[in-house]
DNA sequence: GTAGAGATGCAAAACGCTTTGCACAACGGG
DNA sequence: CCCGTTGTGCAAAGCGTTTTGCATCTCTAC
């Protein structure tokens, strides 16, 4: 334990005071403005005179403060990426794509999770008012916060990603195609011989569950039982087992909105002796992680949420970047029905 | 379709110059100073002229620049957060501490999401150098990048979350107490009565594997013939159903080192006719999503990754809101077996 | 009547960079 | 010999804040 050399300052591992463009350009002995173009090659500088310059910034590990670059440029390269919850694979997978599109473009990403929290999502809100970040992507929704976005929206460069919630039009959007998907599980369980379904929506207000199950029901063309839950796992298997208790079921195939549910029914379907698929056939709405990894394995419609968080990143810094708010677009992304082992022809 | 009214700035969606601290100090008569002081309530000022102030900032929509006011500070309240993949859950989990803390504080979060490519950390290692964040949360950990790493730890603020690759002392490093897991599974294991059991590890690299190895090693006091895995399903699937190939296996339990590998292991098993948990058990680690929603439904240690990030940030930014170096520590997390159907007492 | 104190508001510096305009020298072509 | 050009580098303004340090003015107390 040796003591410090000199003065008060000396242990504590207060971080000192970095190198400034002034320091490089006394120790240098050219002006500031010198060793700025020397870094940016923005003005022809001799050559031996830049060589002493950059021998300076070596020497003292001078790196340019990108705040005070920021304040000058007027930007700062950062958006925002506005989700409910990040551990939703879901939301995960399309903040993947949203930071993977953002670095292409040298873009960096706040990750602004809200868990709905209306304060939250005001505090992060400000952040683009305050021009901390150059545009948002928004994928959340709480309805408080959608009204001030609203106003926003024709200010500042936003993009809607995977809108789930209506009154938020105008704006640049990409989102996965829901009615298709609901269209493929249809036309995959009449095709199996189905004629009697059961289908497990979320709440009315989500815009993509109404369309996976308008697309669903106009495909099916069979008869359909719909109920209403909630996207989480427990509604379906409170619905199914419901259902279960009150007599015969009337279905031969369970279609859930989303693969939550579809577990919430598989575990009902199996506590009541049914087995799947053979007595009934299960579908979900996802492909999250576990549908291939649960048993059996779960037939379901695999969104594209990389692509929903990519497309609209991308779209979206297009605009940024030429300094301007994105024009009202729609950008629908194809989904595709993965095909496991909940489903088979009916047995009855 | 009506035309726009005046100018060449009309139609175009560009955005306009937001209102100054300076616009708003000529609309309301005042100084610069007057409107700062009045905003940020640092020195008194006259009710009356406030209200005036305050009348035009809210007519102007006058929001401060928070570029201008970091510039100023020296800080930006915003860290960034080194991960390898937001899409796999561990570090999703990891990623909503992290931001949790951070939001806290008031601080924000930069998602930097590496894939372990050398080019985009350190491109976000960069980020710290130039002082637009004010220090790292790291839980990735490519060896090139290390390496660099260890240069910035003495001059920045900088925390250790999960580290799983040694050579990274003498920083603050926030962990789930990996050994203790292993302990607890070997427990579990020899209490249910198992003598023999099957370890896949993780790659030898990896000090948390190598942890959890260890302590489950300790405690079992059985037989263990130990298997070198890479933590993906694929290898649990390969090694088991190498060893089961090969004859009659010479275990009862198999203990992998993460989720993914025991998932692995169970469809080996499943194809070579033996059942789990009545021919042989299966624990996992981590308690991923689908651990819990498989069938059967696999007992696992629970990882606190959530509370991991959380604590390295907070740990983290205790020492940035005073502008300093954090010390070297280390804070391990406790972890919790969750015993569900994957284990039972040997057949044999 | 006057000194000290409080209230009130402004000017100017500072944060660290980029960019524009200008000065000076050297040089070649007409 | 003069003018235009090219090379080289600096001074200064500007980006939008916050934070001193001062200058007034008005009280109050003695």
């Amino acid at each position: 334990m040796t003591r410090e050399p000199h003065g008060p300052d000396s242990g504590r591992s207060v971080i000192r005071r970095p190198a400034s463009i002034k320091d490089v350009a006394a120790a240098a002995r050219v002006s500031p403005t010198t060793v700025s173009h020397v870094l940016s090659g923005n003005r022809p500088v001799n050559e031996q005179t830049a060589a002493r310059v950059r021998s300076v910034v070596n020497r003292l590990g001078y790196v340019p403060a990108s705040l005070a670059r920021s304040l000058q440029a007027g930007s700062t390269s950062v958006i925002g990426l506005m989700i409910p919850d990040i551990s939703n694979t879901f939301f995960a997978e399309l903040a993947k794509g949203a930071e993977d599109a953002a670095h292409d473009l040298g873009y960096g990403v706040i990750l602004c999770n809200t868990e709905f929290d209306a304060e939250r999502e005001d505090r992060y809100l400000g952040m683009i008012r305050s021009r901390f970040i150059d545009g948002m992507v928004y994928a959340s929704g709480s309805p408080p916060s959608r009204r001030r976005l609203e106003a926003l929206m024709g200010r500042f460069p936003i993009a809607l990603a995977d809108e789930e919630v209506d009154g938020l039009e105008g704006a640049l959007i990409a989102t996965a195609d829901h009615e298709a998907g609901g269209r493929l599980v249809g036309e995959h369980l009449r095709e199996l011989g189905h004629r009697r379904a059961l289908m497990l929506t979320g709440p009315r207000e989500l815009k993509s569950g109404v369309a996976r199950a308008g697309g669903f029901v106009k495909a099916f063309q069979g008869q359909v039982t719909e109920r209403v839950g909630d996207f989480k796992e427990y509604s379906g298997y409170r619905l199914v087992s419901e259902l279960l208790a009150a007599g015969d079921p009337d279905f031969t195939a369970v279609f859930a909105a989303n693969d939550l549910m579809a577990f919430g029914a598989l575990l009902a379907l199996r506590e009541a002796g049914l087995s799947v698929p053979h007595d009934v056939s299960v579908v979900g709405f996802d492909d999250i992680r576990a549908a291939s990894l649960a048993h059996p394995s779960l037939t379901t419609v695999h969104q594209p949420a990389y692509d929903v968080g990519r497309t609209a990143t991308a779209q979206l810094l297009q605009y940024v970047t030429r300094g301007e708010v994105p024009p009202a677009s729609r950008h629908t992304l194809p989904v595709e029905l993965k095909v496991r082992a909940s489903t088979a022809p009916p047995a009855r």
